[in-house]
DNA sequence: TCACCTGGTTTCATATTGAAACCAGGTTTC
DNA sequence: GAAACCTGGTTTCAATATGAAACCAGGTGA
């Protein structure tokens, strides 16, 4: 049996609840509930990259917010950094396994978006004529 | 076969892409990539919510924030929201078909961060011993 | 030498957020 | 019947986060 959960919601069965806002679980929510966390998971997901090439792929992502998700994403154990010993050195990110049992739901959200555009606008048309509408 | 999909991305079938900022979906991802609507899309689950109810349950979400949230959800059509024709009048939300299509990615991402927890708080454990370490 | 890669950090102006106050109703308590 | 407390929000304002751009050390190639 899927165990239901209503919230407001009893904790994991190790104690962590996402719906706490104190809670350790809420704070990895914060960094991975973000959408350039999880572009940024999706992209690494079939190959580990460099830091410009990441840059490139993702646009709009400023030098300044890849760093910063690039370092939350390591802390938590999501992404590995390694410093090859070339000349001159290279710097590439990749998932580590723990990254990889995420990417799955990440890729999913971001796909989502993608494959259901055409009723996102439909609805989006609709909101937007009965909001003028009202309005009149 | 999964068709795979190596960055820089192709677009969607139907021409959408997530990695172009000014795409559609990039908008899309814009707002529901936020763990604020990943928390009210799995909060309407399992059954609809007055909007305070949802206040109470997702720890720390501002009035403001929490109706900023529910209105791009809506107007997306994620959510529906139903003015009772009651005395007093009482506002639910509810996920629409299209909103439910959702809940299950949402659902994984936010319940990841509960079950990985062990995982996460040992690797930022050496993150920080590490961090610590080269900087003495 | 000049120009341009790499992988970032710093600066600063602007946009977003969060806490709190406020609001118009309606209800319940005493 | 008035004080206090629900409902579903909006407004205000200070603090925070973001984004664009400049800057930096080091290396490459022309």
């Amino acid at each position: 049996m899927v165990t239901p959960r209503k919230p407001p919601l009893t904790p994991d069965a190790s104690g962590f609840n996402v719906y706490a806002r104190e809670c350790p679980a809420r704070m990895v929510l914060d960094r991975i509930g973000d959408k350039w966390a999880l572009l940024v998971l999706d992209r690494l997901r079939h190959d580990a990259a460099r830091f410009n090439a990441i840059r490139r792929d993702i646009g709009g992502i400023s030098q300044k917010v890849l760093s910063q998700v690039l370092k939350n994403l390591e802390r938590d154990g999501l992404v590995l950094r390694t410093v090859h010993a070339t000349v001159p050195v290279a710097v590439t990110y990749s998932l580590t396994p723990l990254g990889e049992t995420l990417t799955q739901a990440a890729a999913s959200l971001i796909h989502w978006a993608e494959s259901h555009m055409a009723q996102i606008q439909h609805a989006q048309r609709l909101y937007d004529d009965r909001l003028a509408a009202t309005s009149l």
